[in-house]
DNA sequence: ATATAACCTGGAGTTGACTCCAGGTCAAGC
DNA sequence: GCTTGACCTGGAGTCAACTCCAGGTTATAT
């Protein structure tokens, strides 16, 4: 019968690259759900607790605290989420945080790239947008006399630090 | 002669809305440079300060700790980043964390989208492309029964919540 | 039989990043 | 002359997010 294969927390730890202690407090702050046991009492991770740590993991990376995660869970949990449209807002507004601090990024990059390839650089349309963040680069940016850049995502540039 | 214009710390605060005490900290903590004084020792503060206090307000956004972004103020201050060349890889690889992080976003609001708009939801291409984050999405998909779906990034879907 | 290893719990300790405070200076207004 | 407000300092306190530990159980290996 259809015997799902679970993991010790030991090795969700080593997958996952989370210590043990740190998976057991987010299940004692319930940012996981209860883990089932063995009869020795020792927790049973099933892969889908595997993937909400890794979730989590994630989450965390992009700057957001433990208690902003919940929301982040209960939909993709109960999957019902019609009913929380706030939280749905809550999400596309931490997407859009996102989009701007990886712009930011891709401009600080785009930067540290420009000056080791001394003069080569390139200026494109500079878009409207705004969040402190873009302004801050750009900003930081003109004090050095490098104007706008434009963003580009997902080809890494990988231009030569020969 | 070239009088720069100058705030105060209050000001600084007012306008980055990170407050006075957590701007006086980075400078102890030499996340800013020691800023200039008056006579009677109040802090001026110009203009590239405020950029540069905007900038960490940034990066810690992205998850990034203030130790982390020290580099990032090095490169932006000294001007001579060809001598750090793992500098510049630093900051490949944070740019690269948050582009697979963004991707994963991406993937939990079009999850959310989708589910708001019951039934209707597109899949396209499954790019290659690892990082804990983007499996952790897709297979935490995976088990509500959605797959992979496309990551479009700058223009906001805003697929009617209706 | 016993040691080793993997797990358990509750709770204390640590770290990073603030945040608050007491006590003091200085300049302007009443 | 005195109060008010904006600033200063050094240091203590707080909070989130771990991290460590002591003391205990159970299963496997020698």
């Amino acid at each position: 019968m259809g015997m799902e294969t679970t993991f010790t927390i030991k090795q969700v730890a080593e997958q996952t690259g989370i210590s043990e202690d740190t998976i057991r407090y987010y299940e004692k702050i319930a940012l996981l759900p209860k883990i089932a046991r063995k009869e020795n009492g020792h927790r049973m991770y099933r892969s889908s607790d595997m993937q909400t740590i890794l979730l989590l993991n994630c989450l965390k990376k992009t700057g957001m605290s433990l208690d902003e995660m919940r929301p982040f869970l209960d939909v993709s949990a109960d999957a019902d989420p019609a009913e929380y449209p706030e939280l749905v807002q809550m999400l596309r507004d931490h997407r859009a945080n996102i989009v701007n601090q990886i712009a930011s990024l891709q401009q600080i990059v785009d930067f540290v790239d420009m000056k080791l390839e001394e003069g080569k650089y390139r200026r494109d349309l500079s878009q409207e947008q705004s969040d402190d963040c873009t302004e801050a680069i750009t900003a930081a940016e003109k004090e050095k006399l490098v104007s706008t850049v434009q963003m580009n995502y997902f080809p890494m540039p990988n231009r030569g630090i020969e």
